[in-house]
DNA sequence: ATTGACCGTGTACTAGGGTACATGGTTTAA
DNA sequence: TTAAACCATGTACCCTAGTACACGGTCAAT
């Protein structure tokens, strides 16, 4: 199973560009050509944009994402590495939380205490967002 | 006190262009002026800068604190609606944290899959994350 | 033989949040 | 008075994660 760029791009879920996108960024390795030059896939380049994607969504970058690449790449890949990746993006989701939670917590203090204009131009939340050190 | 934009961006630990972009966003207001043309600051605008960067650190955007700082100005255009943005950010905030409990849960499950000794294996995330639904 | 649907490359563009630099004026100290 | 260390403006450039063209080659069918 060979697939031109198109095909591949459907098969992914992708644009065709974003597939050249991820060449360029090393993210998929320089692909076979055909004689006229062009790029072919194989159904596990299919798998591998689909490791990406689904990073992605786990919140990787793509340059995090092209970190890990290189490790798999590279045999190289120790459990331990993986386990400390995901451990560190766990803790850095759990700050994020933490974060949207006090942000949740002003904003219904603001809706609460100051329902009108005239009462958001003295507002005490805004002010205290501007005094704290 | 009075500072001219270089001691003024020391004070407010971000760069002095970060300082002119600010003033080009209106989110900071126009300087006054040396008889030079050199711009100078107090210590509210360092106050201000420093609640600039606290709401950044919240997930707002400059767009966002542009509309926030209409309350601390009294700016009767930019408070317009202040009810309804601030109730809009709010379910925002709600979406996304739902959304990272989600990935956190999913770092989880990932984790529990590792064996306990984990040098002596083959990384089971990498294998679960690279195969086809 | 020509049309249309592919493919290739390179470049430019998006938005958000800045950073860097070129060119020139001002202030301060030796 | 001249050099260093500031300041001004404007423009170009960086990143991220792509998207959109323009211009040209290739291939299959009519």
């Amino acid at each position: 199973m060979s697939y031109l760029i198109s095909e591949f791009a459907d098969k992914s879920r992708v644009n065709k560009e974003t597939i050249r996108y991820y060449e360029q960024k090393k993210l998929l390795q320089e692909p076979s050509r055909t004689n006229a030059g062009y790029r072919t896939y194989s159904d596990d380049d299919v798998k591998r944009v689909g490791f990406i994607k689904r990073m992605q969504e786990l919140g990787f970058s793509l340059s995090e994402i092209y970190k890990l690449l290189g490790v798999v790449d590279k045999d190289e890949v120790r459990c331990e590495d993986m386990f400390e990746f995901v451990s560190k993006k766990e803790d850095e989701i759990k700050k994020q939380i933490e974060d949207l939670k006090r942000i949740l917590t002003m904003l219904k203090d603001l809706k609460q205490r100051c329902p009108d204009e005239k009462k958001l131009h003295a507002c005490p939340i805004i002010e205290s967002l501007i005094e704290e050190e």
